[in-house]
RNA sequence: GGCGGUAUCGUCUAGGGGACUAGGACGCGGCCCUCUCAAGGCUGUAACACGGGUUCGAAUCCCGUUACCGCUACCA
C-alpha cells in the first residue's frame, strides 16, 4: 500500500471554524498516524466571497494548532486551467455534452416543476440536438455550460465512517462542469485537484456526502483511480443546531484568545466525533493522539460542542504541561493585561515560576491565572467588598488581628515553616484556630476570598509587601471602624 | 417535496447477539482532605427515540414510524 495523502480544501470565507479545524486535524492525525502526507488547498474559486484576510486567519489557525502541511499550499483558482481541460477531455470523450438552456429558462422550468411535480430534474433536452446543430450554435458564438451525462445504474463507495452509501444514478440530475463563461463548477473543480494531488483518502465533512457520487463518477470518466472517502459528522451548538457564530466563540482564534491552550483545543476537538475505544484517560498529549488515532474510531454522529468539557480539559492540559512552556503564554498575557513587562516577568524567572505552579492548579485558562496573579504583581489591592464584608466583619476585632500579625510577622525570617510557627503560636497565645487568622489576612493581602494557601502566599509576596498591606488594611480598617 | 445520513445519561462517549442490575468522562449533588478557592480521592443523579420482526436470547441484526441534520444552483 502506496503512503497516504489526505488534503484540508478550506474555502476562505471566514475565520477558522472549530468545525473545520477538526475536520482539518483528523486529516492531519490520518496522514500522521499512517506515515503519509497532509495537504493543504485553499479552495478560492468563489472570487465573490474569498479574501486574503480569511485565509491568513485560516493559516494562523491552523499554525497554532500545530496542524502543519506537508506540502506549498494549493490555491485551487491557479488550476482552472487544467480544471477546463478536464471538462473538454469528458467532452471529447463523450461523457459530457453542450447545454444551450440558459439560466432564466433552467430557472423559469425549474419553478414550474416545483409548482407541479415537485423535483425538478434536468431533462437532458441539449443531449437530443445533433452534432451540426451543435457545431452551428458553437459557431455562432451561442452561450454554453458542459453538462456531465451521469449513466444509468449505481454510484456508491465504501465510506471509511458510513461504510457503504449508495445513490441510484437517476436521482442525479445530468450537472454542469463547465459554466458558460469556461469556469469550472465546484465537483470539477475538486475532482481535478484531488486527481492532481493523488489524493487517496477525501476525509470531508458529511455535508459533502451527496456531492461524493458525482465526483465518483467524475473520478471514473476520468479514468484516475478512485481514492477512498470518509464523511466526518458535524458539529452543534448546544441547542443541536449546527454551530454558528449565535453560539459565541466559534473561531479557534476566539478560543485562543480566552486563554485556551492549542494542545488542549486538539485534545478536546479530536474527542467530538473520534473515540479510541474502550477506556482511556481522555487527556493525551498530541504525539498519543497520533499514536492512537484510527478511523475505525470514527463517529457517525453529530457532536455537540460542550465548552464546559473544553475548559475542564485546559484546566488538565495547564497542570500537566511543562513550566517552561506555559512561562512565556502566561508572560504575554500579564503584559497585555498590563500588570507587568515581559522582561521583568523573565528576570524574576524563578519566582515567577513559584507563582505559576500555585495559581495553574486552580486555573481552567491562561485568562485565570493572569486574573489570580494580579495581586502578586501590583502596588497595592483594592479590597473585593464582599471578602472584605465576610472576613472582616467586626472591623475592631480584625483591626486587633492583623495588628498582632503585623507585629509579629514584622520579626520572623521570612521562610515557610519559620512564618507557620509564628502564626501558628499567635493563634494559641489569642485562643483562636490559626484558620480564623488566614481569613482577614487573606482580604488584607490579596483583596480577594480565595487565594493559595496562606505561607506560599506570605513567601510569593515577600516580606516588605505583606507588611505593607498589613499596615495599609490597618489603615483603612480604621476607616471602617469610624464608619460603623 | 425528492434523495441521502443519523439516533445510548443534559453533553462527549464505551458497547459491535449472551460478560449489561448498560461502563467511563464533563456537568450537577454529597462526603473526605482542608486556612479559603482549586486540585485530588470516594460517592450519588441520569440513557439504549418508538413500533414491529429475526433469534433460545437483542443497546447490538432487519423493516417501518418519528425526530434531527445535510444536499437538492451556470455556490463552494
Amino acid at each position: 500500500m502506496t503512503t497516504p495523502r489526505l488534503r484540508f480544501a478550506p474555502s476562505p470565507t471566514g475565520y477558522l471554524h472549530v468545525g473545520g479545524a477538526r475536520t482539518a486535524l483528523f486529516n492531519w492525525l490520518y496522514a500522521r498516524r499512517h506515515g503519509g502526507q497532509f495537504l493543504l488547498r485553499v479552495e478560492d474559486t468563489d472570487k465573490a466571497r474569498s479574501t486574503d484576510e480569511s485565509t491568513r486567519a485560516i493559516f494562523e489557525g491552523l499554525e497554532w494548532l500545530g496542524l502543519m502541511w506537508d506540502e506549498p499550499v494549493v490555491y485551487q483558482g491557479a488550476n482552472v486551467e487544467r480544471h477546463r481541460a478536464d471538462a473538454e477531455r469528458l467532452l471529447a470523450s463523450g461523457h459530457a455534452y453542450r447545454c444551450f438552456c440558459t439560466a432564466a429558462d433552467l430557472d423559469f422550468r425549474r419553478k414550474v416543476a416545483e409548482a407541479n411535480e415537485g423535483a425538478f430534474k434536468y431533462d437532458r433536452r441539449c443531449d437530443q440536438l445533433d452534432r451540426d446543430e451543435v457545431a452551428r450554435r458553437v459557431a455562432a458564438g451561442e452561450p454554453s455550460v458542459v453538462r456531465f451525462r451521469v449513466p444509468e445504474g449505481n454510484t456508491g463507495w465504501t465510506d471509511l465512517v458510513h461504510d457503504s452509501i449508495s445513490f441510484p444514478n437517476k436521482d442525479i440530475e445530468d450537472f454542469v462542469i463547465l459554466r458558460s463563461d469556461g469556469t469550472p463548477i465546484y465537483n470539477m473543480a475538486v475532482t481535478s485537484d484531488d486527481i492532481a494531488m493523488h489524493i487517496t483518502l477525501v476525509m470531508r465533512g458529511d455535508d459533502h456526502i451527496s456531492n461524493t457520487p458525482k465526483q465518483i463518477m467524475l473520478y471514473e470518466a476520468l479514468g484516475a483511480p478512485m481514492p477512498q472517502f470518509a464523511h466526518l459528522p458535524m458539529i452543534h451548538g448546544s441547542d443541536g443546531k449546527k454551530l454558528s457564530k449565535r453560539h459565541g466563540a466559534t473561531a479557534v482564534a476566539d478560543w485562543q484568545h480566552e486563554g485556551i491552550l492549542p494542545q488542549a483545543m486538539v485534545n478536546f476537538l479530536a474527542l467530538l466525533g473520534w473515540s479510541p475505544g474502550g477506556e482511556f484517560d481522555e487527556v493525551m498529549s498530541i504525539d498519543e493522539l497520533i499514536a492512537k488515532f484510527d478511523a475505525a474510531g470514527l463517529r457517525k454522529t453529530a457532536a455537540v460542542f460542550d465548552t464546559k468539557k473544553l475548559e475542564w480539559m485546559n484546566g488538565q492540559h495547564l497542570v500537566r504541561m511543562a513550566l517552561d512552556e506555559l512561562a512565556p503564554l502566561a508572560r504575554r498575557k500579564i503584559a497585555a493585561a498590563g500588570l507587568a513587562t515581559e522582561s521583568d516577568l523573565e528576570q524574576r524567572g524563578a519566582w515567577f515560576n513559584t507563582l505559576l505552579e500555585l495559581l495553574r492548579v486552580r486555573a481552567r485558562t491562561v485568562d485565570d491565572i493572569v486574573r489570580q496573579a494580579k495581586p502578586f504583581l501590583v502596588a497595592s489591592v483594592e479590597y473585593d467588598e464582599h471578602a472584605a464584608a465576610k472576613a472582616w466583619k467586626d472591623a475592631a476585632d480584625a483591626r486587633a488581628l492583623l495588628v498582632a500579625v503585623r507585629d509579629t510577622l514584622a520579626g520572623v525570617a521570612w521562610e515557610a515553616t519559620a512564618l507557620e510557627t509564628a502564626l501558628k503560636a499567635l493563634a494559641e497565645t489569642r485562643g483562636i484556630g490559626a484558620g480564623k487568622l488566614f481569613g482577614p489576612m487573606r482580604v488584607a493581602l490579596t483583596g480577594e476570598a480565595n487565594s493559595p494557601g496562606m505561607f506560599d502566599v506570605l513567601v510569593v509576596l515577600g516580606r516588605d509587601l505583606t507588611l505593607a498591606r498589613l499596615a495599609a488594611a490597618i489603615v483603612d480598617l480604621d476607616r471602617r471602624t469610624g464608619v460603623t
